[in-house]
DNA sequence: AGAAATCTCTGACTAGAGTCAGATAATGGC
DNA sequence: GCCATTATCTGACTCTAGTCAGAGATTTCT
């Protein structure tokens, strides 16, 4: 079963670089070099921070700097010192850039259309939906975890969505009464953990555990990213967490939930918590779930 | 809707080249130089003809050539001519180059394994699925037709996977009276026609198109592989039939089926067949349909 | 303030990928 | 048997991709 499936990704990884990826590529390189023509994608396309380009690219400092002199010697971007940080450096497009790069995505469009278009709309919708599917599965398998301070600044987005989301749902809106700074210092070591999942580079969700009292946890601010539910992530997340609370010396997990949310609170079942008595004053509560941690 | 479907196939195809395909390539040239590697692989994986590799690849003559020398000088694989055509060459694998091979694959198993190791049994599964489903799709908007001589190999081939399946399907079995030779004439220019699909370079389906009387055509011998079914090949090949009966001044097109085959039926309605009565002596047939052609 | 770290750039390389023109040998058509 | 065609090989190239060491300019740490 897990064989089958890692040859089913290997023959679909060959189909599909042979079939859409080689003429993605000579595409993009119609004028010039592939990597010339992936660096001013990629600058098009929104990220101006050499910094990140040379990680998103994953090219030598030397080589980069070389690609971004040839660029805008050919006048398609100008590069100038981050007033932030003088030491690194940001490349704009030019006009003349620009244009180019509408080329490039315009070219790239028509390709994917004929490719696409010999199919009925019925089989497009098809396409699109299981290429989602996989975009999102594949996501989630790559996905990684981090424990970070629940300062900081990708902790900060992720429960800022959180909020926004909560508050979106509840009947009553989500006003939640603790001072940030106080909850970001529960959520901390020694006594509590706040993770952060990221996958591409970018973060996909969070999750947090603190002490309640001994041998008790509690879990705060579960949340996945909406176009990422669905593919397992949330479950991964708890272990992860309930991982973290076995090592803090707990026995028992405690976490509340409100009734709107009822992925989550389907999840929590799935995973083995068992709804109990309320256990907390929160306004925002209308569930309490417990689960017992062995070993 | 057609816009919105060509950006979700771009932007999985620059996710999944980022993701998997990178990986790929990096594994394959672990070692020796990508080019090198792929050219050993696809020798493993049974093509041994250089002049197939050289078009499979892309590779100019020289090049490939040269490539091939490396890998022989290596003591990978041993260059021959070709018995049947001495111009030709055919390379094989050594003991050593099989072993080598092995390993490239044993790697690249690893790595889809390792790719997919944090999911569930679940979302395996659903990624097969999104997955084999997307490779179906776009195999089949990557099909061609091409009208060949019925008496060629590939439509040989193809015939041969008709008649065994509707063998197979038909309670009485199926051992169709006419001779190969006269089946092939009627199906022929200037009369008939006989089209065979291809996509990736291999047979996917076949239909011949024949003059019953004047402004009256028959379809016969209409077949989809197997593993292609469902994604709409066969109203795309019926279609592409049509169009040479309008061509050949046909104005009513009919066809005879027999009731096992449920599918095929079915898409005979959906393109605008309408059954009629019995209008020939074909032992096999229990259903026969007409439409009639405008413009 | 001084030292260590960070980010970018330059120069000097190497190796891989690919092109092109022509040579060589075998085949197929007349 | 002769000629055009086909498949491969060789030599001589070019250009891209990528590496490495070290220099300069800033920022951060102590």
């Amino acid at each position: 079963m897990a064989q089958a499936n890692a040859s089913t990704l290997r023959r679909f990884n060959r189909q599909f670089t042979q079939r859409i990826g080689a003429l993605d590529d000579r595409f993009l390189g119609q004028n010039r070099p592939l990597g010339t023509a992936r660096l001013l994608f990629e600058i098009g396309r929104g990220e101006r921070r050499v910094l990140k380009l040379r990680s998103r690219l994953g090219l030598d400092s030397g080589y980069l700097s070389r690609l971004l002199r040839g660029l805008e010697s050919e006048g398609l971007i100008r590069v100038e010192p981050d007033p932030d940080d003088r030491r690194r450096r940001i490349a704009t497009l030019t006009r003349r850039g620009q244009r180019e790069w509408n080329e490039l995505e315009a070219r790239s469009e028509r390709l994917a259309q004929r490719l696409i278009g010999p199919l009925s709309p019925v089989h497009r919708a098809r396409l699109d939906e299981a290429l989602l599917t996989a975009d999102r599965i594949l996501t989630s398998a790559s996905a990684t975890f981090r424990v970070v301070d629940p300062r900081s600044s990708d902790a900060a987005w992720a429960v800022a969505h959180y909020i926004r989301e909560l508050d979106r749902r509840f009947e009553t809106g989500f006003h939640p009464p603790d001072a940030t700074e106080e909850d970001a210092r529960i959520l901390e070591p020694p006594d509590g953990v706040f993770l952060v999942m990221h996958s591409d580079g970018a973060v996909v969700g969070c999750g947090g555990l603190r002490a309640l009292e001994c041998g008790v946890g509690e879990i705060k601010r579960m949340w996945v990213r909406e176009s990422l539910r669905g593919v397992g992530l949330g479950p991964r997340l708890l272990a992860e967490l309930e991982g973290h609370a076995r090592r803090l010396g707990h026995r028992r997990l405690l976490l509340d939930t409100n009734a709107t949310l009822t992925e989550a609170i389907a999840m929590y079942r799935r995973s083995g918590y068992a709804e109990i008595e309320r256990y907390n004053d929160n306004p925002y509560a209308q569930l309490w779930f417990e689960k017992m941690l062995d070993g």
